[in-house]
RNA sequence: AGCCUCGUAGUAUAAUGGAUAGUACAUGAGUUUCCGAAACUCCAAAUCCAAGUUCGAUUCUUGGCGAGGCUACCA
């Protein structure tokens, strides 16, 4: 049992003895001493002092004592400042715990293993990945590791948007520019490519339509009547008419895309069990829209359009399937929620989509629990904010997008300068230092992008927001790639027969054990970014300790062999903490 | 108009209602005869405003102000 818990419950189970009052283990708060009082953990007496009619000072001495009492081998001393019960942890637990912990095993399985489907990604067949879509896959991949350490079974899902009118924007500007031109023909990778008709659509459409507008129409006419607009809207009716040269075509330039994307998704380490392509999927959910009519969730309206009434629930009506029959996203997406679920049968389906869909998830989740459907309640959105630029909003149709491919291999180039720089791996050959740049340049891509709480919008810029200093991937990389170069030298742990720890030890010990409550705090969360918070102040914590105590010149064997252990450890946490992340560690940089 | 997010030093961020609001970058001052200086140490600097609940509020409630998003028979 972890020691918070068990404080938790010891407290709980001495206030019931002492007071015969009742508190449940989790209302009793146990917090890290703050370092400058003296303890370890703290035990705030504020909660039950007012319903014991009791002053603090008075609970403080009586559960303290009682606990003592209770744990003789774990606490050694306890103090009372201000409603707060301070106790100090016995050496030897520490000793013990450092000397027990598995490195193969930090993170204890859950008793309860799910599985559970992460869908991420979801990228347009028209444009390259952005920066955006870096935030979505780091989170995706980060947080399918934190689940699968936990012990769950993972199910990594990418569901791909390749139809629609944007896809023929592109197609038509490539049939009006390129003459014939392909990414092959063009040296260009596929996916660059073809998002480059897409903004040559937007350009010609921006032309004509200024055109129109100086000849007297208005803007929005003119954006109707502009006759590029009117060949995409011509070409995505023919595609859904199954013509055979449009779905030619489309085929052809998704084929480019695709062949662009593999290689990016490679780059970056996403990866997906299995890919939906919308082309596939939009016409799913029709018979749940007969279900829902029968089962008199939906209703129908004098235009035989069918709607459901969330005004129950605090939300709106919301159309299902139109007068004309034909579906609607959202029912598009609970069609394919349910394919999912009988595919893979999973209990919890995790969507990692930008947050301007909070509603639409909303819906999705309370419409497929009305349907009864297996495994609604374990829908999950992951929403994530923006990412925007120092100058506003990305717009991929004006160009002011940070593209992924070049934002990755700039990354890469910097660690490739940096590392030259300092000249530490001179015996690396040229594969080696290929893969070591790309560690590292990734690193500090998806540590910058995961550091932060999803939720929040970040704002990128590129010539500031990157460094390899202080809160930063490679930081973390280092720390262990120098905590593996002194093992190297010192050898590993024989045995431990010391017993006593300075401060400095006691600490590491105290943040390494707190691990796994990190790990379960991120998957309960859905936010790698505590993982993130966790593995900077351990290899910060680490930097400090190293700077103060030697490790090879231990004042004694005994203590060498302990710090020896604790190097161990830390180095085990943070490659575990920052493969969670998705993100390598080197053992030399 | 309604609904949902968010507002913390110059910048970027952290804090299940708990102690003197933590951290990084940038700025300033230091630390290499000793295990890796991509490191360490020290200085300075912040909770949008106003009420309320509480022993205690960055956190909860209400009202302002400000930013973004959603309220599509687009996906």
């Amino acid at each position: 049992m972890n020691l918070i818990t068990n404080l938790k419950q010891t407290t709980a189970a001495s206030l019931l003895h002492l007071y015969q009052v009742t508190i449940s283990p989790e209302q009793v708060l146990v917090n890290a001493t703050k370092p400058e009082f003296e303890g370890d953990y703290t035990v705030v007496l504020f909660a039950f002092v007012k319903q014991l009619g009791k002053s603090p000072d008075v609970v403080g001495n009586e559960l303290g004592a009682a606990m003592q009492k209770a744990l003789p081998t774990i606490i050694t001393h306890y103090n009372i400042v201000k409603g707060f019960l301070n106790f100090t942890i016995s050496n030897d637990y520490w000793l013990a715990y450092i000397k027990n912990a598995d490195t193969k095993s930090l993170v204890p399985p859950t008793t309860t293993p799910q599985k559970i489907m992460v869908e991420y990604s979801s990228p347009n067949t028209n444009k390259p990945l952005h920066l955006g879509h870096l935030r979505n896959n780091f989170l995706g991949l980060s947080i399918a590791e934190i689940l699968k350490v936990q012990g769950h079974e993972v199910v990594k899902t990418c569901i791909v948007n390749d139809r629609g009118i944007h896809i023929c924007k592109s197609m038509i500007a490539w049939q009006l520019f390129a003459n014939g031109a392909t990414p092959s023909s063009t040296n260009k990778k596929g996916d660059h490519f073809v998002g480059d008709y897409y903004v040559k659509y937007n350009d010609a459409f921006k032309a004509e339509v200024a055109g129109l507008v100086a000849g007297g129409m208005t803007q929005e006419l003119a954006e109707k009547e502009a006759s590029i607009f009117k060949a995409a809207q011509e070409m995505l009716l023919k595609w859904e008419q199954g013509d055979a040269a449009t779905l030619d075509l489309w085929k052809r330039m998704n084929s480019w895309v695709y062949e662009g994307f593999e290689v990016t998704y490679k780059k970056i380490g996403s990866d997906f069990v299995k890919t939906y392509y919308e082309s596939n999927t939009y016409l799913l959910g029709k018979e749940l829209v007969e279900q829902g009519l029968s089962k008199k969730v939906f209703y129908q309206k004098e235009d035989s359009s069918v709607w459901i009434d969330l005004t129950g629930d605090g939300l709106d009506e919301k159309i299902v399937r139109r007068k004309d029959g034909t579906s609607v996203y959202i029912t598009q997406d609970i069609g394919l929620a349910q394919l999912k679920q009988k595919e893979f049968n999973n209990d919890v389906s995790i969507y990692v989509v930008g947050d301007e869909q909070n509603y639409h998830f909303k819906v999705l989740k309370l419409i497929c629990q009305k349907l009864s459907l297996p495994a609604a309640d374990g829908i999950h959105h992951l929403s994530y904010g923006m990412v925007e630029l120092p100058t506003g909003k990305m717009k991929s149709r004006e160009g002011t997008v940070v593209d992924a491919d070049d934002l990755v291999d700039a990354m890469i180039a910097i660690s490739k300068e940096k590392t030259e720089a300092l000249g530490k791996v001179s015996d690396f050959t040229s594969d080696q230092l290929t893969a070591l740049y790309n560690t590292i340049g990734l690193g500090a891509l998806k540590f910058f992008l995961l550091r932060v709480d999803p939720k929040k919008k970040m704002i990128f810029n590129p010539e500031e927001s990157i460094d390899f200093h202080g809160f930063t991937g490679p930081f973390i990389q280092y720390t262990h790639a120098r905590i593996k170069s002194i093992l190297r030298k010192t050898g590993v742990t024989v045995s431990i027969t010391n017993n006593e720890l300075l401060p400095l030890e006691k600490q590491l010990a105290i943040e390494l054990s707190t691990f796994p409550a990190i790990i379960n705090e991120a998957a309960e969360n859905l936010d790698p970014s505590k993982v993130a918070i966790y593995a900077f102040n351990l290899a910060k914590l680490f930097n400090t300790f190293y700077a103060e105590l030697s490790i090879a010149n231990a004042e004694s064997e005994t203590k060498k062999q302990v710090r020896i252990q604790l190097g161990i450890l830390t180095a085990a946490t943070l490659q575990n903490a920052m493969r969670v992340l998705g993100i390598e560690v080197p053992e030399q940089m």
